[in-house]
DNA sequence: CACGAACTATTACAAGTGTATTTAATGGAC
DNA sequence: GTCCATTAAATACACTTGTAATAGTTCGTG
């Protein structure tokens, strides 16, 4: 099932917070940045219930939410999926392209050089 | 203005076939993979000059498409977006997570490895 | 046990998307 | 000049998304 951008606002919430959390709980986790009424907020909790991105239990009067994706998984497939639609399956144009056009930070290629160092030991 | 997914699929037709299409142009380029109507992709068509993605021009009695926004553009955007959204902005942990699914090829290790060379050349 | 507060569930509604169909316009053939 | 075949424009419609508001339920308190 496919999960909206506001939605996955929501499960970063659970992700970050490991555990249970009551609606309330997530309004509070989002009352700083996302200017979402707690309605709002609620029923984005509602759809991801039901399309099974979280799971409900009761507990007295309300619910206590958990993910039921993890987020590698969540991640992994938006770039996935990305990669396939727009770089035809291949990682390496996409890295091309940011160097291209001088998004590369310094730090990046720093990282980058350390990863493919270590990318050659593990194989 | 927001470019769907259907619409960015209209869109690769222009960016591969360079020049000016007409609708059945791309009614025609569309034809083997999408299954989609000619009336759908007139439609979208339509809603893609809307969004000032598309230019048409009259020829006759049909008009002739030609893009106004650059694959590069649309696709850096796309992926700033992704980087921005699911990894903090930084574009190595995007790589990393592939590396750690074992979702790298080894030709994509080749590839980023020469890349990697070449940036450090470049600075 | 009745009431109010705290939650949940249901309903609303406009904009965007996917997928067309129907209607209107127009240019070429007779 | 009229009619047909093209092509474009307008309209349709259900589903999703963002953004709630309202109605219904249930627990704890007096």
């Amino acid at each position: 099932m496919k999960i909206s951008e506001a939605e996955s606002k929501v499960l970063e919430v659970f992700w970050r917070a490991q555990g249970l959390l009551s609606a309330d709980d997530v309004v509070a986790a989002m009352d700083n940045d996302r200017d979402w009424s707690a309605g709002t907020i609620r029923t984005f909790l509602t759809r991801l219930v039901k399309k099974e991105a979280l799971a409900a239990t009761r507990d007295g009067r309300r619910y206590l939410y958990r993910p039921l994706v993890r987020r590698e998984d969540y991640v992994h497939e938006q770039s996935r999926k990305l990669i396939d639609q727009l770089f035809d399956g291949r990682i390496t144009p996409f890295i091309t392209q940011f160097s291209e056009r001088q998004d590369l930070s310094r730090d990046d290629v720093k990282e980058l050089k350390r990863l493919i160092a270590k990318l050659d030991d593990d194989r």
